[in-house]
DNA sequence: CCTCTTGTACGATTTATATCGTATATCTGT
DNA sequence: ACAGATATACGATATAAATCGTACAAGAGG
């Protein structure tokens, strides 16, 4: 089972960002919203070894291969909080969300989505 | 400002979280702990790396020397999530705590009392 | 058709992490 | 005081990530 898609490094990250925001991009597109700060082949290279490493699809059909995420934003958010619950929260999700609570004020509007989900959840639990 | 504490790597969170759920330990220690897929020099150097880098002391006045965090466990939670934040949730707590939320159930005794916290913060807020 | 522009391909380099081997120092027991 | 056990110090190596330079390919305009 599983393919296994790796974990993104943090260039890559940002990479993805800019394609879960925008959709399908081409190197230059990517480059332009995020990689300023480097050099162009910097960001094909990257983007090319994402290819490699299975975390985008590249559609060759036109002149400017066009560069698409393979995993959905939530499903990689996913990937990450669980890593990160084992590394650095001894697996306690509860002490990742309220560590989460207090590292940044959350709006009341975000305080009420979320007590949304937590109800929800609760009663599931039942 | 800020002499700025350093993101720790995975193998450092490894042993920091050895530090602080038993206190000051001795490399021996932490490698018992941590280390025992690895030989006892590769703990040794990592503990030496994190010296160096502030992540912790150390107390030579005994022939082991004795480590210890430099920052709490709390703080170093925080220091990560908040990087995660902006790099993987755009910035939103609420969706961070929402994905948190959705990627492992949590006990009905977890979700309680991060109920308790949304409430207090809701107050607080308004 | 030649040249300019706009692409991709790919090797080289730099930096960071992780791991280990070996040298050396310091205690301990006899 | 010497041998063995237990430490630290530190250089070497392996691997991965990020960056860049340069070579090469494919279209576009004169």
């Amino acid at each position: 089972m599983a393919p296994e898609t790796p974990k993104p490094t943090d260039a890559e990250l940002g990479i993805l960002n800019a394609l879960w925001m925008q959709g399908p991009l081409t190197v230059k597109e990517v480059h332009e919203i995020v990689g300023e700060e480097t050099g162009y082949t910097t960001t094909l290279k990257l983007l090319q070894n994402m290819t490699e490493k299975g975390l985008v699809s590249r559609n060759e059909s036109q002149r400017a291969h066009v560069y698409e995420a393979k995993s959905s934003e939530a499903d990689t958010q996913q990937q990450i909080l669980t890593g990160l619950l084992k590394k650095a929260f001894r697996g306690s999700m509860a002490q990742l969300v309220i560590q989460a609570l207090a590292s940044e004020r959350a709006s009341k509007e975000e305080l009420t989505e979320i007590k949304k989900v937590v109800e929800r959840l609760t009663k599931a639990s039942k």
